[in-house]
This record gives structure tokens, sequence and C-alpha cells, in this order.
DNA sequence: AAAGCTAATTTTGCATTCAATTATAAATGG
DNA sequence: CCATTTATAATTGAATGCAAAATTAGCTTT
């Protein structure tokens, strides 16, 4: 194996290296440790890598072109955050989920968004609620062209300007450590497959406007949260597939 | 072995190296990270150190001793948590947590118990809920007895057991953190100082408890929020006092 | 030739070292 | 005497070095 000249590269790992030149372009900004934890992150989270892949230090120090040091550091605190699994002496690897780990994180998601929706209810301006009305009619417009991406994209938009709605640091931080867990499951990809739970789902959408509008916390929390536990039930449909 | 001879301390961390014998009794248990994040953690959550107290590397080192490496890794993971705040080139500091943070924190932990509680009606055996009935009039009668540290503490006994039988490690997982940040803040010290509050609360867990028998996973997610909530507020009262 | 054992290589965990930034003290000028 | 500047010390961020553990390779023994 040799090691001087620049190794044939684990496909997997390839394109971590194409993007540094424009994180580059602001030298000073952060410190290393930050730019390789949000930098490994992301990749981790987008799916890059396969469950259970080994991270071998080493080859990830060459990728990134730092020392060993601001790598581990970086690797730590994605095992506090769950993304990867730290075996001692024997590295890391991406944390391998099973089903019943992604309807944990399913119903913290529900949880979350439960909260986010009462606290929404009481604290979101009527600019933050028309803002939310817009994106859902603009949602609903995607729905009836079956614009199944701009769907899901709006859609996302929406749940995730409700948990801004919220105007909580904590819950912002948390909702965005759980979605990013489960991102790596591209659940809603094949939703068009179940048009019945499409127009379902848009229904559920409507109601949650509703209490939105009515400011009806507790009810809207209920919805939200059944709402996310029949994603759950349309994803775990469909990847069973 | 490591520290033949002792340093003089800094009076605030004395305690720290207490107890390491204790644990490097059994050597190769854990890492030496993994050995000095729990301490640290523990040291932070139970209040040793005041708010915006400098944590000097250095320092923390000789009390732990181990070199900078681990440490600095601990303090990574911290500060994901939330426990403290790392300034560029400044140093790591012990968060200083404002009354708005507080609110947020409370809020958070309302939403996870709420959601504890709507997944223990799923999900929870009747064994589970025996012992939380149990526990329940255990802490009746420390109610009926004026003894408010023991009612305190089978309190949040009843609060984490609802937790657990909800049967969910990432929803355990981030209560514990929620609940650190929180603990800093003896919320509930002075609750004797308001009579009729803890008779108020004596009556929220009533009302748990019944909602947990029905197992009305709704209601008593929404009982729950409340809950947490006139605590939030009871906690601030005491604090303004 | 396969299974088991031993030696070499690699990888990890941690300590140490070095450079850069910040804090502190001294000195100079107004 | 105080403010500003300069020099020194301390502290942080990151790279390197070293020992222990683990993985791999090679060898022995059937």
């Amino acid at each position: 194996m040799s090691d001087t000249k620049i190794l044939p590269l684990n496909d997997s790992l390839a394109e971590i290296t194409a993007p540094p030149a424009a994180t580059r372009a602001e030298p000073s900004k952060a410190s290393l440790h930050d730019e390789v934890l949000a930098r490994l992150r992301d990749y981790i989270v987008e799916g890059n890598l396969s469950d259970g892949a080994r991270i071998p230090e080493r080859e990830l120090c060459t990728q990134f072109g730092v020392s060993r040091t601001p790598l581990r550091e970086a690797l730590k605190v994605l095992a506090s955050e769950g993304l990867v699994d730290l075996l001692p002496n024997r590295g890391a690897r991406v944390r391998a989920l099973r089903a019943e780990d992604y309807k944990e994180l399913f119903d913290v998601m529900g949880g979350l968004e439960a909260l986010a929706g009462r606290l929404a209810c009481e604290s979101m301006s009527q600019a933050q609620y028309a803002e939310i009305e817009a994106l859902h009619h603009e949602m609903y417009g995607f729905y009836l062209r079956r614009d199944l991406h701009e769907y899901f994209r709006s859609n996302q938009e929406i749940h995730q300007k409700i948990v801004d709605a919220a105007g909580n640091r904590a819950l912002t931080g948390m909702y965005a450590t759980v979605a990013g867990q489960i991102r790596r499951l591209r659940y809603a990809a094949n939703l068009d497959a179940k048009r019945d739970r499409w127009a379902e789902a848009v229904r559920e959408h409507e109601a949650i406007l509703d209490a939105l509008r009515r400011r009806a916390g507790a009810e809207l929390s209920d919805i939200l949260f059944k709402h996310l536990r029949n994603k759950q039930i349309a994803a775990r449909e469909s990847v069973s597939e």
C-alpha cells in the first residue's frame, strides 16, 4: 500500500475533497474543528456514507487536509449527536440505524413538532402565520399539479417554519439534530406510490393550518404528533416494499 | 499512580480530584475521554461551578490528571450539549443561562414529557403502571407529612419513570440532557413557600395518574405539558423573590 | 491444505510540542 | 499621573510523537 501519493479513494468518500475550496475562501472564520465538524456531519447526514461504514481517521485526515486532533474532536461530537458509533480502540463507524431506531426518532420528531405547534400558537406573529399560510397554499398548488418534488420541499419548509415560529432555540437545535438523523432515510421518496396517503397528508395539513389560525395550541399539538405518526407509517410501508 | 504528589488546587475545583482513585481501580473500563466527560459534566450539572466561570484547560488537566487532548475533546462535547460556551482563542466558560434560556428549556422539557406520557400510554406494561402508581401514593404520603425533600425526590422519580415507560432511548437521552441543564437551577427548592402551588401540583399529579390509568395519551400529553408550565411559573416566582 | 499460533504492520488513544493568539506587565510620552 | 504603546508571559489551536491495542500477514503443525 503506497501512502506517499494520493491514494485511490474509497468511492464513497471521494466527494469529501471537493467542496473545501469554496469554504476555504473565507479562511480564518471558524476553527478547524468547527469546519471539520460541519462538513463531516453534512456528509453523513446527506447519506453519502453507507450504514456501518468504517471511518478510518488517517484517511479522513488526508481528505480534509487536517491533522487527527480536530478530526477526533469532531468525531466525539458526532458520536454524542448519535450520528456515529465510537468503538473503543476500533475506530468510528457510521451509526447503523435499525427500523426500531427510526421509529423512536420519528416519535421524538413528532413530540418536538407537537411542542413547536403549541408554542407557535402562543408566540407567533401575524406575519409569521401569514408566511406559513402562503406556503401552505403554494404546497397545495404543487399537490394539484402532482409535483412531488416541490410539494415535498414546501412541506418541509412549513414544518421548519412552525418550529421557527415557536421561537425556542433549544427546540430548534434539537429538532435539527433529530431531523438530521432521520434525513438519512429518504422516507417520503415514494409518497406518490400512495396517492391515498398524499391526499390524506394534504387534509392533515389543512387541519394544521386551521388550528394554527385559531391559535389552538393543545389541539395543534395533537394533530402534529399524529401527522408525524402517519408519515412514519407511510414511510415504513414504502420502505418495506 | 500518575499523580504522585498532589498539586495546590483551586478551591472551587478541589473536589474534582477526590473520586479518581475509586474510578481508577477499574483501569481499562472506559476511555480517558469518557471518564473526563462524565466527571466534568456531573461537576457542572451539580452546580459546583458558578455561571460564566472560566474553565482553564491546564488547571483542569492537573485536576483530572490527564493531558489536554482528552479534556479538550470532552469540552467540545459539553459545548454541543449546551453546558459550556467555547470562545475562540479565549477558552471555555460555564454557560450562563439567562431567565429566557431557562424558559426555553422548561418548555422543551414539557414537550418531551408530554411525548413521554403519550408513548407510555401506548406501550407501558401493567407492571410499569403499577410501579408509578405506587410511587404516586408514596409521594402523596410525603405531601401529607410535609416532607418536602422526600416529596421532591419521589416526584422526580415519577417523571423519570414515565419517561422510561415510554421505551424510547432517543427520548431518554434528550430528556437527560435537558434535565441536566435545568438542574443547575434548584427550581423547586422553596416550593414550601407556596403551599397553594404544592397542593395544586399534587392535584395535577392525580390527573396525570388518572390519564395514565386510562391510557389516554393525547390527554396525558396535554396535562403533562401544562404541569411543567406551572412548575416553570412557580420556579420563576420563587426565584424572583 | 486448513487451523492455529506468532510476528509485523497498522490504527488508535493519549501526551507532548510548536505556532499563533490573547492577556498581562512594563515603559514611554503627554 | 494617566493613557497609550510595546514587550513579555500565558493560553489556546493544532500537529506531531509514542506506547498500547488490534488487525493483518506469515509461519508452523498437523
